[in-house]
DNA sequence: TGGTGTGAACAACTTCACAGCG
DNA sequence: CGCTGTGAAGTTGTTCACACCA
């Protein structure tokens, strides 16, 4: 992979992740080969921004015919780092927790949960997916150190967010995602995102409320 | 309020939404006045970066002073069009449709859960929050239509949800927000918004093999 | 011929810097 | 005096249009 460097925009980013699922559903309906043209229109992205996007990294197409879906799969995969080995865990195993442990996406994506924490008394012990089971809280700092584990991802309530960061932290977590509505606050090298789900939702309002105009 | 006419930055209504949040935990630790400079460290976005948003609605702060903070929420709510009264459903009641279920945040910005529907016999006729029962899918279209319903959820797997999307449409709903890794497409008067929660994880881990090299 | 790859034009968004006002 | 509100400057991201090559 012979990186360019010049920055590549974060929304290149965001949209290389949804190229992933579009050349997923294209192999899955018979099309060993597509253009950017016809995987624009199966993720709703102009064929230009395609191009461009793919451009940042290199050549993966032929001219004149397209791009193999299958290779073009695998050389996106590699540019995000799909292809490591993600050691991740999961903080706060409530409904949201469970969703994305339910995902098939996790080990497809290369994320290994490595294990989950919970700090209600009734739920340690359970078994969850990938023979893992819920440790307490309390074990987070350890359990991170001992494991490797890079990646955690946050799904408590507000309120305990900002601590459970910290335990990762002192457990030495590279990445963070946190799904709590509130920005939590970490040192510098921390890789951090915050994702707000409901914002999504107030959008969708605001866009109502301009039409009714 | 008087917005003026100038096009907004979709960026900039999706920051409004955190600015609400921010504001709610400012008032909570008994700050009746903010700055632009406190808020944007409660939220992490620069000083300036507010005014300019605020800027586009209207005028809310007093010079020297800074912004009152139940009025700046309520100002904001009132931009966002969270002040109606969304009937909204939810469409696949698994973790994830849980999960949203669950959240205080929904009545709090308007949305009025009326309805919830899955495809699986168990659930039908389970009740959720709110003494709203899970109807089968089949009712999705009669249900919308009777009871005035505007806004969709979509929480099912992607194999069903173009499915259940064409339902809500004949129904006559008006905005969609889809969580089912597929994006959906909807007749060119629907508000559609396509939210990829796993797109995160990987522009994560794009983020620490950057960090590697 | 037909679709990629890409500089150059364009558009959107953010930051700066300071005038204006309580 | 201090903090907002805002044009203007700067930066980042997208679209265009066409050279290029299997």
């Amino acid at each position: 992979m012979k990186t360019k460097e010049s920055k590549i925009p974060e929304a290149t980013i965001k949209r290389l992740s949804t190229y992933i699922n579009c050349l997923e559903r294209l192999q899955a309906e018979n099309n060993p080969v597509t253009s950017s043209e016809m995987l624009g229109e199966s993720c709703q992205v102009s064929p230009a921004q395609i191009r461009k996007d793919l451009s940042y990294f290199g050549e993966f197409g032929v001219r004149g015919v397209g791009y193999d879906t299958k290779k073009l799969e695998g050389e996106i995969k590699e540019i995000l780092g799909l292809n490591h080995n993600w050691p991740t865990t999961v903080v706060g195993v409530g409904k949201l927790g469970q969703a994305l442990l339910n995902f098939a996406f996790f080990s497809k994506h290369g994320f290994r949960i490595i294990a989950a924490f919970d700090s209600d008394e009734n739920k340690i012990g359970n078994e969850i997916a990938h023979g893992v089971t819920i440790l307490p809280t309390t074990e987070i700092e350890k359990t991170v150190k001992n494991e490797k584990i890079t990646i955690g991802i946050i799904t408590t309530p507000a309120d305990s967010a900002q601590e459970v960061a910290d335990k990762l932290v002192a457990g030495g977590i590279k990445g963070l995602l946190n799904f709590a509505p509130i920005k939590v606050k970490v040192p510098e090298i921390i890789t951090l995102r915050n994702v707000s789900i409901t914002s999504e939702l107030d959008n969708l309002a605001y866009l109502l409320t301009q039409k009714k105009r």
